[in-house]
DNA sequence: CAGCGTAGTGTCAGTCACTGACATCAGTCA
DNA sequence: TGACTGATGTCAGTGACTGACACTACGCTG
């Protein structure tokens, strides 16, 4: 056990390095320009140069411009599904939710900067808004969904209770994402999510 | 201005009556060309050519090819902002939200095969997703949002229930069109929204 | 360790969504 | 009727993305 964990982490080659490092350029590369230029203001050429490779290179590592930007969110989903399978069993669907995307929120607050540029960005220009909802958040919903209906044992397909919740989810997600994003840098963030996602559960009482 | 009073549903003149005409010609061509070609396979230019206009009148009628495809849609969100306002004001939020979206989802059913169509290519086509969710959608939920905080008497960007509210309720949304894009063409979509969208007040007794 | 297969990259040329600029023509209205 | 204005056509671009092909270096195997 020196370097090798749990699922038989080889040591990564040259080759290996050499891919995640460039990878990793044009990511930090492309939120540099971004930040600096705008998103729009930025061409994939200038992104590919800033990282020293191709522009061919720059497509064969992400499928679109909004991919590059949203690069280093590829691993969240894993770590969403590993907070949701980590609850208890015997937890309520509501409150292992809530947990779970504590999980998410406190990746956010770990990476503040990045975070609110992709937020900023996602507010303002709408080929980012558009790839943020329907494909990042989309992919959360999914394992929201999948683990809300594992726990209630029935077919996210018939019932539409999972993919209720999951959407209610991720509603108080972005609500407490706007208005970090609004506030100062050092708002905890955990907390003003926690606070929507307690106020999911209280839709019944909602109700005049 | 322009011609007499605006609010007033005055008789358009012959300009606008063609301006309305080509629109809608670009919207049925782009829906025919959609249906037997797939959406990445036609182009802009062939639509255009279809509708008998050039291509650059096309995208001074649209912003983008995806809203040719959903062009029908646009009235849809006055549609259910005056539902929602139609509902009394001593009914209960969850309750007013739910009729007001059997608006959306009557509307659906009496434009089944548009429908269809729209909703398979969002499901196939990841450009189309995207836009659905984060334009369309995104435009119903807001109106859903709006609504709710009225009913609450809160202000959206405090308060997180009016959003988590709305997120439900869309996810309702789709899952009945979900099911009923999965059936046959004569399920009652109503019926199938309704079902979801009675689940959404359900979420306390999900509790566990 | 020599040689072979292949993954990651560069280069080039092409497609297509979308845009600015300018000319033209047709409704509209004084 | 004549001036104004808004819808359209034409043309020339820009920039995101893609297929094809060649090349190099990594890594494995004999």
């Amino acid at each position: 056990m020196t370097t090798t964990d749990r699922a038989a982490e080889v040591e990564p080659g040259r080759r290996d390095r050499k891919k995640t490092a460039t990878r990793e350029r044009l990511i930090t590369e492309a939120a540099r320009l971004f930040e600096t230029k705008g998103f729009d203001e930025t061409t994939t050429t200038e992104i590919a140069e800033a990282a020293d490779v191709a522009q061919r290179t720059l497509f064969r590592h992400f499928p679109t411009k909004e991919a590059v930007l949203f690069g280093d969110m590829v691993d969240l989903r894993i770590e969403l599904r590993e907070a949701l399978a980590a609850r208890p069993d015997d937890e309520p669907v509501l409150e292992a939710v809530r947990q779970a995307v504590l999980a998410l929120a406190d990746d956010h607050q770990r990476h503040a900067e990045r975070r609110r540029l992709q937020f900023r960005l996602a507010a303002s220009v709408a080929s980012v808004s558009a790839y943020s909802r329907a494909v990042v958040q989309a992919s959360w919903e999914r394992e929201i969904i999948r683990a809300a209906a594992a726990r209630l044992g029935v077919d996210p397909v018939d019932d539409p209770r999972p993919e209720i919740i999951a959407g209610a989810a991720m509603s108080a997600l972005r609500v407490a994402t706007r208005q970090w994003t609004a506030r100062a840098a050092d708002t905890d963030f955990v907390a003003l999510a926690d606070a929507a996602l307690v106020a999911t559960g209280d839709l019944g009482p909602t109700a005049h």
